[in-house]
DNA sequence: GCGTCGATGTATCGAGCCGATACATCCCGA
DNA sequence: TCGGGATGTATCGGCTCGATACATCGACGC
């Protein structure tokens, strides 16, 4: 149990492990930049992923080029295994229910580039679903609430709201955009001038 | 340490129980509805945070009146007690960084109309340029970035940076609505019209 | 040469928090 | 009368975080 939120981490390390070998400062950057808009990977939790994911076989150590050893400060570079690989692959595919959450949907989307059109459209209709139930569960929660909320609280509800609405907005046109480009794929009639990717 | 962050909890029950008093299972309905947008309460936290809180004679059971205990459930309904409530005014009011966080700021915002303005206005600066942290950071890391992104990374970037720079201006409205505010009431020049609430 | 400051780098600890789950009771409709 | 759903209290395992310790490197002034 508890196997599917907190693998997130694991995913990400493996998803950019995927493109270069990195070691565990490098690798924090990294992340930070790409996710940590949505939150923040530390130490703490990253040092200890790396053990396990080694202790799994999944990452290995690589060693430098003997020429380049000389001047080197000690670090540690990981790499991903074949092993590895295919587990990222398991990950992406098999995404269930814990991908739609809020920790976890940031790091999916991040590799969708990973994964095939069918999985994208499923996480995607998942977060969405799992977004519009927080609202509605929250909208008839606060129906229900008789009592009068002062106006900061309002505000906060009104904001939380609107934020909730608009992702939920930016997720119907990835949505879209998705169900155009795979149909486009099935009956590809030339039509030429797309697909500048 | 580590009593910062995450005494958010403590301040959430605290704030909640000085309205009414409430057992268990009501005051996680009351936080999931006051916050719910922006995380999520588990019994897993609040049920050791009510011991917690109680040992620390910060809240108190209440009795139900005698009258009433015929059919009632057993339930435990908490108060605040004196203790609790001059508690809730310290962390209200000595917020430090800790407040600017995520997970943080919702709560304190939604008990705002405890607070002076000046508390007010620290919170929410802070708030900003926490923000505006992450905004430079994540920019810089990705200007320095020289690997193409693929189309889904650039769209998530996008749209990252585009909920951070919304919530910003947010909290500019705010500001400047508390400044307007808080300087009207130094200088009362019978304006009138102002001050529906 | 020498100190020192900030970036780089690995690693751990205490503590908070969460999801899942177990139990038990109440109420209502089939 | 039987079962399911809301109400209600409680705990467990495990993940994650912020803070921190420790060490080395490169660049700078002097």
């Amino acid at each position: 149990m508890a196997s599917g939120q907190g693998r997130v981490l694991e995913l990400a390390v493996l998803g950019s492990l995927h493109e270069t070998p990195l070691h565990g400062y490098e690798l924090r950057k990294r992340l930070n930049a790409l996710l940590g808009m949505f939150r923040a990977f530390s130490y703490g939790s990253l040092y200890p992923c790396l053990r396990s994911l080694l202790a799994q076989g999944l990452i290995a150590e690589e060693q430098p080029a003997p020429s380049a050893i000389v001047g080197g400060r000690s670090k540690i570079v990981y790499k991903l295994t074949a092993e590895g690989k295919e587990r990222l692959q398991d990950l992406l595919t098999q995404a269930g229910p814990a991908a739609w959450e809020d920790e976890s949907f940031g790091v999916h989307f991040a590799f969708f580039r990973h994964t095939e059109a069918e999985v994208r459209l499923r996480i995607l209709e998942g977060r969405r679903s799992r977004l519009e139930e927080r609202l509605d569960s929250v909208r008839t929660a606060l129906a229900r609430t008789r009592e009068r909320l002062d106006s900061y609280t309002l505000e906060l509800q009104r904001h939380g709201l609107e934020s909730v609405e608009r992702e939920v907005r930016w997720l119907n046109e990835l949505i879209a955009t998705e169900r155009r480009a795979s149909s486009q794929e099935e009956r590809p009639e030339r039509d030429t001038t797309s697909t500048d990717e």
